[in-house]
DNA sequence: TCTCAAATGTTACGGTATAACAAAGTTATT
DNA sequence: AATAACTTTGTTATACCGTAACATTTGAGA
C-alpha cells in the first residue's frame, strides 16, 4: 500500500525535524493522501467528522499548517486547497501544476527558471526563498 | 497627482480594448490606489459604503473582477487581496514580489519566464492560464 | 420610442479561516 | 510519585471571503 509507505517516510522525516507527526496529524495526512490531487480544508474535515463522530475546523485546520509547516504538503493558495509533496527530503524546488478543473497534480523541475526568477528578483532587490511554483490551469483530460 | 494620470491611462486603456470603465469601476480604481500595497475586498467595500452610503459585497467584487481581467489590477491570491498593475499595456502577467517581514510587494514582468513555463507545462499536458507568479522573500530593507 | 443587453442594486447564503479559552496529554524536574 | 511547564487538542463562537439569484436601472442601437 501506497498511502502506508508515505506516512513512514513522513514519520521519520518528521522524527529527523524534531517534530511529531502526532495520531491527529497522521489522520489527517492519511486523508489528504486518500485523494488524488487537490484536497480543501472542509472536505477532510467531513471525513474526520465521519471517521471520529465529531471534529471541528481548527482542529484540522492546525493539522493542516502542521502538515504545511513540515514539508509533507503544499498550499494552493489559488485554489483554497493542499496537495500533498512527493518529494519530501530531497531538498527540491518545483514546479507544481495543478488542474483547476479535476485537480490533478504534477511536480516538474523548476530549478532551471527558478534559477532566472532569482536572478530576475535580486535585480528588485528581493532575495526570494526556497520555494515552489504553483500555476493553475488545466490538465489533458479536462481540455475539449 | 499621481492617481488621476493613472486613471487617465486606465481610461484609455479600457477604450481600446473596447470595454467600459464605468463610473463604478472607475471609483473603486481610485479606492485601491489610494492604498500603497495589497488591499483586500472588504477594505474597498467599507471605503465605497463611506463615499456612497451604501455598497453590497457583489458591487465590489464585480468591479474587481472587471478590473482584473482588464489587467489594470492582479489578485494576490495567497493573500486574499489585489495590487494595481503597474505594467497597464506592457504585460498582463506579473511576477509579483512580496517581502514576508514588511509586507511590501513589487512587480515585475513575467511575460518571458511565463514563455518558458508555458511550454514546459504544455509537454506535460498542461495549458495553464493567465496568471500572475508570486514569490515570497525578503526585501532589500529588510535584510539585515 | 422601443428593444435588448449590459451594468448595478439587493437579499440571502455558503465557503474559508481564526480568536479565545478550556481541557487533556507530555515532558522535565524535584 | 508529585509538581510544574509546555504542547496538543477540544469547543464555542465569530470574523472574513466570495457568490447565487433575481430585481432594477442604464445606455446603445433599431
Ligand atoms: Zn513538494
Ligand atoms: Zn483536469
Ligand atoms: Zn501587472
Ligand atoms: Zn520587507
Amino acid at each position: 500500500m501506497e498511502i502506508a509507505c508515505f506516512i513512514e517516510a513522513a514519520d521519520r522525516h518528521c522524527q529527523q525535524q524534531g517534530v511529531k507527526l502526532t495520531a491527529l496529524r497522521r489522520q489527517v495526512l492519511e486523508l489528504v493522501l486518500s485523494y488524488t490531487g487537490v484536497v480543501k480544508a472542509y472536505q477532510v474535515l467531513a471525513d474526520l467528522q465521519k471517521q471520529r463522530g465529531i471534529a471541528a475546523p481548527p482542529t484540522v485546520y492546525r493539522a493542516l499548517d502542521f502538515l504545511v509547516a513540515a514539508g509533507l504538503l503544499h498550499k494552493v493558495d489559488a485554489l483554497n486547497g493542499y496537495i500533498v509533496c512527493h518529494h519530501v527530503g530531497c531538498s527540491h524546488e518545483g514546479l507544481i501544476l495543478v488542474c483547476g478543473d479535476c485537480g490533478r497534480v504534477e511536480e516538474l523541475d523548476a530549478t532551471p527558471v527558478l534559477d532566472v526568477l532569482r536572478q530576475q528578483a535580486g535585480s528588485a532587490g528581493f532575495a526570494i526563498s526556497q520555494q515552489n511554483l504553483m500555476l493553475t490551469g488545466r490538465c489533458e483530460g479536462c481540455r475539449v
